[in-house]
DNA sequence: GTTGAGCGTT
């Protein structure tokens, strides 16, 4: 039982959440389970990763089965060295189960019975500065330079638009891009060739331009999020690539 | 090979 959040969420009646961060990026849930479930009853261990790399996201939850459990994990793992970094252990809050701590008011943490009186690391948290969740998935780390990127190609997006809407329509594009794709595709990652400069033949001067807008971008998002990552995204990296190659042709890359 | 504030999936 080492596969972990590969069929989502097992039970989530009476477990308590356990955000744990700054945790190694490589670090999987097989090396989190046995550390916490020393302290108590894991009933899950759930890394999410990264749709378009699979890399971890620096993150883990810990799922337990007992609040006093959870919390003694918490305060024992907080601030322990994993993998080479110190890693932090917090109750989750923003979980898909955070409805039960609105309601019952429970947070999820021990009652103030025990509280919070043993020990705890005063450590600066700007978390609650911070509300714009949205900003950290899109500038998570080096992605910042694609941020600056695609402000760059703000104002060339709109220029790019008008020169395709009166010459060429997208479908001609596509449609003549998914002929010749049909079988890569289930081998490439379709931001590859909209990231192409050498694909874009209307257009070789301005090379790469995903032109990304809200809308695309939402949409793109969830088709990767439905067909193009199925990939399993547990403790087990040791057969993600063999899933995802059942094209012989070796010219798939080249045009 | 890279990065380091944060809150999650079938």
């Amino acid at each position: 039982m080492s596969h972990f959040g590969r069929s989502g969420p097992p039970d989530i009646k009476d477990t308590y959440s356990l955000l744990v961060l700054n945790i190694s990026f490589r670090t999987t849930a097989d090396d989190l389970y046995p550390l916490f479930d020393k302290y108590g009853k894991v009933v899950d261990v759930f890394i999410p990763r990264d749709r378009r790399t699979g890399e971890s996201r620096g993150f883990a939850f810990v799922r337990y089965k007992y609040a006093e459990e959870a919390q003694k994990a918490v305060d024992r793992l907080d601030g322990r060295s994993v993998d080479g970094r110190n890693i932090m252990v917090q109750f989750a809050k923003y979980g898909p189960n955070a409805e039960r701590i609105q309601k019952g008011r429970i947070v999820e943490a021990v009652p103030k019975s025990r509280g919070r009186s043993r020990s705890r690391s005063p450590r600066p948290r700007h978390r609650d500065d911070h509300r714009d969740r949205d900003h950290r998935r899109r500038s998570r780390s080096r992605s910042k330079g694609r941020y600056e990127r695609d402000r760059y190609y703000d104002k060339e997006k709109d220029h790019y638009r008008r020169s395709r809407s009166r010459s060429i329509s997208p479908d001609r594009g596509r449609g003549r891009d998914r002929r010749r794709y049909s079988d890569e595709r289930k081998s490439r990652s379709r931001s590859f060739d909209s990231a192409s400069p050498s694909r874009r033949s209307y257009s070789p001067k301005r090379s790469a331009s995903p032109r990304r807008t809200p809308s695309r971008d939402a949409s793109d998002d969830k088709y990767s999020n439905g067909k193009k990552s199925p990939r399993s995204q547990s403790a087990s990296p040791k057969g993600r690539d063999d899933s995802r190659s059942p094209s012989p042709h070796n010219s798939a890359e080249q045009d």
